[in-house]
DNA sequence: CATTAAGCGGAGCGAGCACTCCGCTACTCT
DNA sequence: AGAGTAGCGGAGTGCTCGCTCCGCTTAATG
């Protein structure tokens, strides 16, 4: 799957280690935030703090590896919500499934605009999201669902617009509120009218 | 204006230094989000770390007063927007206004969250804001310019939601990406179709 | 103008963090 | 199985940042 066996082949334990750093990585900036301490997420992961440095010589390329693979999951999505026929729906399952996974990750959210959207090193991981993003996009304008004036970058702006609620209100707290918000949102993409809204509005700002 | 003439009057100076360490708060956490370092706003406020603290006895004192002055004004907008004859203008005018006045606020985004939305402290701010946002949504819905499934929380919400594409994206690159957003996010809120939308979409994810 | 205390600034302190050093462990290869 | 090295953990290091101490300055008052 990801081995690479005669340059730089790593050890099977050290392998190991690595993969449960970027997971202890992956779930304590989800929670914590991009500030939170190395010690933690070594620990989280098993292992000591040298282990996690060897392996990623700087928190930065720690949260680089991190955000990596996040990014990798939002091409995937859209790959697979163009599974489903119509194309309309295909759009909105791809922004259901992008809010859902990423609404809760405080890390991903504070990273989203210095490092996804500018860091040139993540320009590939870019291209690739909007282009399966586009594609869903392109289906659900020609079949007339969406209107034409959107861009694929508009849809990830959008799904992350999206999450903004779930960013800002307290965890716990509604926890499907996105739906409410990309419930407008994607009537807002439409190009005529708007639809049913389900009842139950927040109480707080 | 703001002064309490019998209980702990400051001296003219200390006064004045006050509103100054307030307004190099305001603009170093808008800029560089609530980590800014205190040394900074002092010196950026032209008095000493000692001065910031004796009148903030925390840097959590300090950011609490300078999102206090930040709420005030949503509350300020609202009101100023609900001269405007339209419903459906004035409520559009308010979110434009709100977006407009914080979508480069990297502290206040921050601190959107754990103390605007959930912080005790500032109840009465958020009812003050949200009381005069429901008054333009309550009109805008009566004259059927909005769906009526929105609560006053939800205009907040979604103008917030506008602000997520300004806070992601590099400062000083199409500077009024908001207002595409806000669009769409106002289309949404109608109770029929959709409106146009200004040509040009941006390039980053 | 003299008195007085409120106010001031910057050196210093302690906590917490990213990152390193080094003696020990255990995987790999033959 | 034994040699040899990649890998390991946790104590240590230096730096940053919030916050304080204390001798000097200056606004307020009669």
């Amino acid at each position: 799957m990801r081995s690479q066996s005669p340059p730089s082949a790593l050890r099977a334990d050290a392998a190991r280690n690595r993969e449960r750093i970027i997971a202890a990585a992956a779930a304590v900036f989800a929670e914590r935030g991009l500030d939170a301490a190395t010690a933690e997420i070594a620990h989280r992961a098993g292992v000591g703090e040298a282990t996690l440095f060897r392996r990623f010589p700087t928190k930065d390329d720690l949260i680089d590896a991190v955000i990596e693979t996040r990014m990798e999951e939002v091409a995937v999505l859209a790959d697979a919500a163009a599974d489903h026929p119509d194309p309309a729906v295909a759009l909105e399952r791809f922004m259901a499934d992008l809010v859902k996974q990423f609404s809760r990750d405080k890390g991903f959210f504070e990273a989203a605009g210095e490092r996804c959207m500018n860091d040139p090193r993540f320009q590939p991981l870019r291209e690739r999201a909007l282009e399966a993003a586009g594609r869903l996009l392109r289906r659900a304008q020609e079949a007339g669902a969406v209107r034409t004036d959107l861009s694929p970058s508009d849809v990830t702006f959008l799904a992350g617009s999206a999450m903004y609620a779930m960013e800002v209100s307290k965890p716990g707290l509604r926890e499907d509120l996105w739906k409410r918000y990309l419930r407008v949102i994607l009537d807002g993409m439409k190009p005529e009218g708007a639809s049913k809204l389900r009842p139950g509005a927040p109480k707080v700002l």
